[in-house]
DNA sequence: TAGATTGTTAATCGATTAACAATC
DNA sequence: TAGATTGTTAATCGATTAACAATC
């Protein structure tokens, strides 16, 4: 079963599937079904059943799946059952507030490399984290093999960013700059837009 | 023409446009065309004309759209053509970068009241908020008429939050807890999941 | 007039849901 | 055995794309 044509929307449910997994663990759940699964995510059985079809068998008639058991086997599946290293470009409000952030190395994402032009900032450490220069980061990232990047840097300058990561040998971009990113096929691009999304809510208010 | 049931995927577009119709703006173009719309949002021309037939005509054959006129209609129809106050529970990490984070005012979104439970904060000021106790929330949130929340608390006290910001009178939450919120028909919830992003790329990484 | 582009209808594509035999 | 739940196929639903008459 060729993997390269699962739909990327089943591949965006798989996080939602582990998190909900990991809940049941720690509520003391052994056992679980795609009823239970899909009540606690708000979509249908039938969807999970058919989504981790595309991947395998995991599950048992009439007893569902085993918890521990499924989880592992989706980390594995989303090669998340190994650590990742990530590079941050950009070190302003947002990019210190992300580099602050523990939740990403909570999940195996560290951010060891981070990147800004402002030579103000370039060579300090802060909170565990130094920051180099702008210019060091094609031989930075690709003598670190880093594959995973996170841009955090004004609008007009995302693009130009993007492509020197490519570059550099990045596969997987999230992107937190409110623009399109054009990059080579087979480069992954996420976006993480909130002013969209109350932008999106606010059509629903009065 | 009931725009009831504009479908949700078609209304999470139309902030898009309106960025690219700013970004054209910027570039000094007074005119363009769902053509020129799509090559830059990487989605084809037909979905662009199609989504914005669900509330009315606004362009000329031959010719296209004018830029601002465009711009000035999709902000009337999402309700962003004025300024909305906003609601900030919790004050952590994540909380304080967005309470310090000015991409929001810029769009109209202002955050004018921040809470959190934790006594050490309350009352205090930081960088112009002031954090309120969590008990008042359902005071002040519904004798200021706000109907818009962002929720950055830990995951295990979301729902809870949520349900407290909906009894008071909130419409719509953009929810950065990595939880699913279950809250009354009518209410809008939005998620921002970096992680959940991270995972799904790092499928396609080796 | 000739060229360009809209708004819209019909055709296609893909995703979700319903249903059920298989089986634990 | 009886009840429950899987994996999977067929039916349904909805979204995207192609095509084109209308018209600036």
């Amino acid at each position: 079963m060729s993997r390269s044509r699962v739909p990327d929307i089943v591949v965006g449910r798989l996080p939602i599937y582990l998190r909900t997994l990991h809940q049941l663990e720690d509520t003391g759940y052994t056992f679980t079904s795609s009823q239970e699964l899909g009540k606690r995510i708000g979509i249908s059985s039938a969807q999970i059943r058919k989504d981790l079809a595309h991947f395998g068998e995991f599950g048992k008639q009439g007893t569902g799946y085993e918890v521990k058991y499924l989880q592992e086997q989706i980390a594995k599946i989303l090669n998340v059952d190994q650590d990742w290293s990530v590079a941050l470009v950009g070190f302003g409000d947002l990019g210190q507030a992300l580099s602050r952030y523990s939740g990403f190395a909570r999940k195996g994402f560290h951010i060891d490399v981070v990147f800004d032009q402002d030579p103000q900032k370039i060579g300090k450490k802060y909170h565990e984290v130094t920051i180099y220069d702008f210019e060091e980061l094609a031989k930075i990232v690709s003598s670190q093999g880093i594959k995973l990047a996170i841009i955090a840097v004004p609008g007009f300058a995302a693009q130009d960013v993007a492509e020197k990561l490519v570059e550099a040998g990045v596969r997987a971009i999230l992107n937190y700059a409110p623009v399109k990113l054009f990059v080579d096929e087979g480069v992954r691009v996420e976006y993480i837009d909130p002013i969209a999304h109350l932008q999106q809510m606010s059509f629903y208010l009065t």
